[in-house]
RNA sequence: GGCGGCAUAGCCAAGAGGCUAAGGCGACGGUCUGCAAAACCGUUAUCCCCGGUUCGAGUCCGGGUGCCGCCUCCA
């Protein structure tokens, strides 16, 4: 015990699909971690549960780079399929410029949440021959069968059909048929293509069985082998994903490249539900990426979404207030746009854009408070001058990486690690408020390692990493564009009670404050005059 | 019907056998303040029900109840 490592080294742990466990992560290689999520079909704008699912594998890559790992990591966007087909015809566009577009889109909103680009992102358009080739060696294999340019997945034949979504063939085969017609010319009901013979009109590419396009879940087959091998670590997607996708490129990669092949971990993450309920058409439960960051900056989406475990469902409350009486609409009147208590009537496009979301503006009150102490510890920092001595550092920020870690290595819980910095925090803001108890290299060392220690936090979770000012700023800009606050006659009303206040007028300046409070803002009087913010 | 998940304080939410059950919001009390606000300190739960395993169980097993998801396109 002498120059080795006093304690071994922590594995990360995750749970995983297939085996139903929570397990330490072993690579196949040491030190690496090949990781492949399913990305987008590009055929509008993502919603909320898109943003999710590439959140959840940003953090966990992240993360794994922060533990050492050299990651690769691919997330696909798929461009060719029915939907974006169905879109191209609607729009009169042709349909990979469709796909583009929606994919620069997605760009967008995945930048503006600051998830970082994979290393790869292959698209299906870019691997036809790979497509091609995979479907010929299973056809090759028996694993599949042509008729009339189609090519289908022989399910029957895979015998590990099943594993991952924990089904039975013979139950699939009793529900199957009952809730869609089944094509006949498909030898069992479970059968899925893998290759679509070309309709009239439709994109195609030539294949050994014709003019066709690729079936759903081939793509992802065919391009995780060709970035990443026929085997590599974790396969990542969301929960409804499990059956039929994941279970179907199971069956396609292990039956062409065996069955000791393929992901070794998957990791699926929970739904998002708005009130409650899955997202849908109507007003209160569906809501784009970009309708949210309109109205909240998009850090304290990301924030919020990281509250809460990545396999546990999470809900939006949703708040939908009559822009003419303020009283809150229930679902019948947020679809007919009449407010019962006062009879107003409100176009829905407008309803939208009043919408409040109590759970994330609590997120975004409480990322307002860590900026603010960010900003209040570096002022103190480029302010005070770094003692000679060394004293220890204070408790609760001394254990704060530590536990933010080891939280990070239990299946990646940001909820947990995010708790974990509340302790810290204060102890930060109670530093900066006096130095009573402790000493002076203390004080300094401890805020120096706080602001140190968040920065690597920061790296991890892509949140609290920007300018405080920028931010603070851009949230106080927001918060007034949604809630109708007028902000010169707020400042012209702060400087009148500075006077008050320089003139000792209490009363005066009481009055004012009242005048703010009622706006939805409060003042804070320090020593270098007042600031104001909302309640 | 099949498969899977969840049920922790007023609300949100960590916790996968054992120190006083994280944390946030809210509420209440206090410090600070001209008074406030912000910030800080303190208070605020025995974990859906029944049975079992164990020296010991939110934490494991069985049963029940209640939600939810997937089984069809879906993140």
């Amino acid at each position: 015990m002498s120059d080795a490592p006093i304690t071994a080294p922590v594995p990360v742990e995750l749970h995983d699909t297939l085996s139903g466990k929570k397990c330490p992560l072993q690579t196949i290689a040491p030190g690496k971690v090949g990781m492949y999520c399913c990305g987008p079909t590009v055929y509008d704008l993502t919603h909320v549960g898109n943003a999710r699912a590439a959140l959840v594998p940003d953090v966990i890559v992240r993360f794994l780079r922060h533990e050492g790992y050299q990651v690769k990591y691919v997330r696909n966007i798929t461009d060719i399929d029915d939907k974006i087909i169905a879109r191209s015809r609607e729009a009169g566009v042709p349909a990979s410029e469709l796909a583009d577009r929606y994919a620069d889109e997605y760009h967008r909103d995945m930048e503006a949440l600051n998830i970082l680009p994979p290393d790869v992102e292959p698209r299906v358009q870019d691997h036809i021959p790979q497509i091609i080739a995979l479907v010929a060696t299973l056809v090759d294999k028996g694993l599949a069968y042509a008729v009339d340019g189609d090519v289908y997945y022989r399910v029957a034949a895979f015998k590990g059909y099943g594993k991952l979504s924990k089904r039975h063939l013979e139950e699939m085969l009793e529900g199957a048929g009952s809730r869609i017609d089944v094509d006949e010319r498909k030898e069992s009901p479970l059968d899925f293509a893998l290759w679509k013979a070309a309709k009239p009109g439709e994109p195609s590419w030539d294949s050994p069985w014709g003019a066709g396009r690729p079936g759903w879940h081939i793509e992802c087959s065919a391009m995780s082998s060709t970035h990443l091998g026929d085997s590599f670590d974790i396969h990542g997607g969301g929960r409804d994903l499990v059956f039929p996708h994941h279970e179907n490129e199971i069956a396609q990669s292990q039956g062409a490249h065996g069955e000791d092949t393929f992901a070794r971990y998957w990791v699926h993450n929970g739904f998002i539900n708005f009130a409650g309920e899955k997202m849908s058409k109507s007003l209160g439960n569906f809501f784009t990426t970009r309708e949210i960051t309109a109205l909240y900056p998009p850090e304290s989406l990301r924030y919020f979404l990281l509250t809460v475990h990545y396999r546990s469902g999470l809900n939006f409350e949703v708040e939908v207030p009559c822009p003419a009486c303020g009283a809150l609409l229930g679902k019948s009147e947020q679809e007919s746009g009449v407010c019962e208590a006062c009879g107003a009537h409100t176009e829905s496009d407008v309803l939208r854009r009043r919408v409040r979301f109590p759970g994330l503006e609590e997120a975004d009150d409480r990322l307002a408070y860590i900026y603010r102490t960010l900003r209040q510890a570096r002022a103190f920092l480029a302010a005070a001058k770094k003692p000679g001595g060394e004293e220890p550092v204070t408790e609760h920020i001394a254990g704060m990486l530590p536990a933010f870690v080891s939280h990070m290595r239990n299946d990646f819980n940001t909820g947990g690690a995010l708790g974990a910095l509340s302790k810290p925090l204060a102890e930060a803001n109670s530093l900066l408020a006096s130095g009573k108890g402790v000493g002076k290299a203390a004080r300094y060392l401890s805020l120096e390692r706080f602001e140190t220690d968040m920065a690597q936090v920061a790296e991890v979770l892509g949140c609290f990493g920007q300018d405080p000012d920028q931010w603070l700023q851009q949230r106080r800009d927001m918060k007034a564009a949604r809630t109708g606050l007028d902000i010169d006659q707020v400042e012209a009303l702060v400087r009148k009670r500075q006077e008050a206040r320089a003139a000792k007028d209490w009363a005066a300046a009481d009055a004012i404050r009242d005048e703010l409070a009622a706006l939805g803002v409060a003042v804070m009087d320090g020593p270098e005059g007042s600031v104001w913010d909302f309640k």
